[in-house]
DNA sequence: GAAATAGTGTCTGTAAGACACTATCGG
DNA sequence: CCGATAGTGTCTTACAGACACTATTTC
């Protein structure tokens, strides 16, 4: 095919759509923008935006976290390409789908001058452009991530005590975890520091009992 | 955002290329096609073709499928967007690469007439516009689809013997599987034709030995 | 000592790998 | 009977689920 030809054909808008995942209350929440103007303003949706001539996706998704809910430097990763022409009543669009998780401090300020709000992913009725097929999917791979890595998207501070790593897959997961199969599984790919070993002061209320617990850190 | 937004940007041109699998002479090979004009006239690529006006991704994927490669009928499913803006000289080009699995007699006619040819997927080398990158995504989707799940792609003609079902799955994988642990993995799987069993006349060498197998069918 | 959490031993059931035995055909 | 393939029994190993015991801390 000459070059020519790539210019014959009507060519679509592309945009991209991000699904931004956190924990927040022991929940797994997506991050939603109340969208303005159009016929869907007000409306909940995610984050998207169209993609810039030359510009790479996964570039066209950090700058909408970044423009549109203040957030940024993190690594979105593609879910899907939805094609419906009749999915978006702008035109002709298509939407690559992408996902991204994220410590919920880094969400703060954007959650506390409005840019965004958390909800829950259990929670997510109907959204504008189909968006909830994408937190769909955005949820059923970070859940299938946390199924057998530990913390495969950095969530945690490091280093970390075993029960921290249980209870932070456990909110990912939706569901309770045993104490010491989660260990077994989950011990063999991580670094023990065997020379640390701090009481769990970081447990809630400001109380430190029981006995402390190794430190561990991701390999 | 309102409509007129839409047309403000420069759009990419959106492909469509599939990487067609099949199952040939015991081997998982990949169906390419001899490029025509251009810069990379003659060389072997993946078939793929510009999305029109409208169309949705797989039917631009089954409509390049049957122009370039004369095959119809199958079932592409998406595998990743590539957008390296580097990656096609043509200009900015969007690629979004589809993976189809079909029996080989659907093949025959356009391998006979110079449409196709098959190349096994182990001796693949690179290919333009990066195609061998969507090669080794489509054999790593298609290999583990056949992990689990007794002939996930419909390639086996109903009803089966186990060993017809097992000589397929090695051919995917490309590895021996073990006869009894894959029995009992895919049998509760399958349906069971109590009724029927035949003698295994559809072995090689047109000779008929052996205990009559009892025939199965997909759930 | 009581309460709480960490770490581990161990029993049971399930499933894969490996091997071998029996079953049913053609010749 | 032999050769060949189908189907299954069973031993071993590994591992998840489940339960319980020991260990170390605060109070």
């Amino acid at each position: 095919m000459a070059v020519s030809d790539l210019h014959k054909y009507p060519r679509p808008s592309v945009a991209v759509d991000v699904a931004l995942l956190t924990v927040d209350e022991g929940r797994l929440k997506v991050a939603l923008i109340r969208r303005e103007g159009g016929d869907k303003g007000g409306e909940l949706s995610l984050p998207g935006t169209f993609l810039h001539e030359g510009e790479r996706l996964a570039d066209a998704a950090l700058r909408c976290l970044s423009d549109k809910a203040g957030v940024r430097g993190f690594h979105p990763r593609q879910l899907h390409v939805f094609d419906d022409p009749k999915r978006d009543d702008r035109g002709w669009v298509l939407s690559v789908a992408h996902v991204d998780v994220v410590r919920v401090e880094d969400l703060r300020k954007a959650i506390e001058n409005g840019s965004l709000q958390l909800i829950d992913v259990e929670l997510i009725g109907n959204l504008p452009y189909a968006h909830e097929e994408i937190v769909q999917k955005a949820v059923d791979a970070v859940r299938r991530n946390y199924l057998e890595t530990p913390d495969p998207w950095g969530l945690i501070e490091q280093p970390f005590i075993m029960s921290q790593l249980r209870d932070l897959h456990e909110s990912v997961l939706g569901r309770q975890l045993q104490r010491d199969t989660f260990r077994r599984q989950m011990e063999p790919m991580l670094q023990g520091t065997e020379e640390t070993a701090v009481p769990p002061s970081v447990r809630v209320g400001g109380e430190a009992r029981g006995r402390p617990a190794r430190l561990y850190r991701r390999n």
